[in-house]
RNA sequence: UCCUCGGUAGCUCAAUGGUAGAGCAUGCGGCUGUUAACCGCAGGGUUGUAAGUUCGAGUCUUACCCGGGGAGCCA
């Protein structure tokens, strides 16, 4: 007898094999059970009879409740009408211990009632796929910069000032050195590692104590950041496009069946392919002044607009119809009622945004940043991420090179994920002269004395350099196709949450 | 910090100012191929908190608490 993972029952067909796990549902039928066991791995409908079985694996088969454990030994059998492709004729199946009564049905709940309970949450086969897919771009991410020949390089977590110099960090008392901070990026160190590595990259959790409360925040995230040495500005944009393309690839060889299960949209994660299209942040803003956008907005709108009436229409004729039905279509009706209402309510609030995004993006006053809605309005011209370069020097971070053609502008780039969800990398090439750099620290008012390190990488064999930096939770939640960063990290922490 | 939406059974949601309901979950009964199984029966409520208007408040008003979405900022 042999175990085996679900993932596995492929090339045990016709074998007898145990599987361990957990009760995920179940349906009875008089002198007949079918458990749905889940492993981790996948899920695998069992078929018990009072035939098939003990008397007492019979009564064991009976007694199991939603994720009590217990094990299963029988026959692997092809079946195409399995979830899985798979099921088990079951001839024995001890208990390992009876679950209490589950708080997590297999019908819906909100998000308030599953964040509480996320430590069982996890177990949902949707968090799951979530979670294997992270867990390969993670090991893309690190297998494409170790096969270049980049070094892993720690930053700390604990840093005596803030980066950027902007943001609102988390604060603690460090022994008698007065406070010191969580980190927001671990870019200045990883420059001094550039400088000795030549090629490095940072990879860690990142901390923000700002208050933002939406789909594409934490207060606790994992950024990427490679930092290379003799690298400008295109050379970084490269970089950034393989590199990106090389996760959404990986993830689409591995992690079909999880797509899947996320019911992803495969085709458009296939045109994640060099080149991403370029612009520059002049010709963005001429994009958001043009007619054609103020044209996407309308078509936008008006698809938007006749989706809500045909689904309020449908909504209407079930009504209508309810008195006449059995119940179980009731049923249907009722939950297709939740599903509408919800997708009228995303759609309400569409209608109400887009009059404002196409405002918004008509006047937009050159020489600022690009909003979230502008972010959005841009990615609709294109299939695949966009590169956005050479932005006002103003809005962006103190240790960004200067365009040599244009000193208003910095050598940045974001890179804008398609599909509304925005900026998932931001980079740049980097101040390398100790004067130019210097001025910027006065221009923000930055404390010299902490940078005094950070000011002798150009002291000593200053070299042209550039480097990114990549939020893994935002690659995920684009990737899986979700609409929420909470649901891309094991343990999410929220401004309004941080249990469990 | 600001804008906006919400809080009703264990869960998801209904309920013109007039007797608080449904589905799921739970318990019991039925059913040998179910796919969020189905059919029958049963138990289950201080409508977020406090006050106010009213003959009467889940529903209207005010304040507060908690949460969702968004703005700013950013990955």
């Amino acid at each position: 007898m042999v175990d085996v993972y679900i993932e596995e029952l492929d090339r045990h067909v016709g074998d007898e094999v145990t599987l361990k796990g957990w009760l995920y549902n179940s349906r009875e039928g008089g002198k007949i059970i079918f458990l749905i066991l889940r492993d981790g791995t996948g899920i695998c409908q069992c078929v018990v009879t009072p035939e098939s079985v003990s008397a007492q694996g019979w009564e064991n088969a009976k007694s199991l409740t939603q994720e009590s454990s217990f094990t299963v030994t029988g026959t692997v059998r092809a079946d195409e009408r399995a979830p899985g492709g798979y099921e088990m004729d079951v001839t024995a199946l001890d208990v390992v211990a009876i679950a209490e009564e589950y708080p997590i049905t297999p019908k819906e709940h909100g998000i308030e009632f599953l964040a509480d309970r996320r430590h069982l949450w996890i177990r949902s086969r949707r968090q799951v796929a979530i979670l294997r897919i992270r867990h390969s771009i993670i090991r893309a991410i690190r297998n494409f910069f170790d096969d270049r020949g980049f070094v892993l390089f720690d930053a700390p977590v604990l840093t005596p000032n803030a980066v950027e110099g902007t943001s609102t960090l988390f604060e603690t008392e460090y022994f008698k050195l007065g406070k010191a901070y969580l980190t927001q990026s671990g870019q200045l160190y990883g420059e001094a590692g550039a400088m000795a590595l030549g090629k490095i990259y940072v990879f860690g959790p990142t901390f923000r104590a700002e208050e933002s409360k939406t789909r594409r925040h934490l207060t606790e995230f994992w950024m990427v950041e490679p930092e290379m040495a003799w690298f400008d500005l295109d050379d970084d944009m490269k970089l950034a496009e393989d590199f990106i393309a090389h996760i959404v690839q990986t993830v689409l060889k591995e992690r079909k069946a999880e797509l899947a299960e996320l019911g992803r949209d495969i085709s458009v994660l296939e045109n994640i392919v060099p080149p991403f299209p370029r612009v520059s942040y002049d010709e963005a803003v001429e994009m958001l002044h043009s007619d054609r956008t103020a044209e996407m907005v309308d078509e936008k709108q008006a698809a938007a607009e006749k989706e809500r009436t045909e689904l309020l229409a449908e909504l209407e004729s079930n009504a209508a119809q309810y008195n006449q039905v059995k119940q179980w279509q009731r049923k249907k009706f009722d939950a297709r009622e939740i599903e509408i209402n919800n997708r009228v309510a995303e759609l309400d609030e569409l209608l109400r945004n887009l009059p404002k995004w196409k405002e918004s993006a008509r006047n937009f006053e050159h020489g600022g940043d690009l909003g979230g809605s502008d972010e959005t309005l841009l990615t609709w011209y294109f299939d695949r991420p966009v590169i956005v370069h050479r932005y006002p020097a103003g809005v962006k971070a103190f240790y960004m090179k200067r365009d040599p053609e244009d000193e208003s502008k910095a050598l940045a780039m974001d890179v804008l994920a398609p599909e509304g969800y925005g900026e998932i990398v931001g980079g740049s090439q980097r101040e390398d002269n100790l004067d130019f750099l210097l001025e910027r620290i006065e221009e923000h008012n930055l404390p010299q004395d902490v940078f005094e390190w950070f000011l002798d990488l150009r002291r000593y064999g200053s070299v042209p350099h550039s480097g990114f930096g990549l939020g893994v939770e935002r690659t995920v939640a684009w990737i899986c196709g979700i609409d929420h960063v909470r649901e891309t990290i094991p343990f999410p922490r929220l401004i309004h949450r941080n249990r469990p």
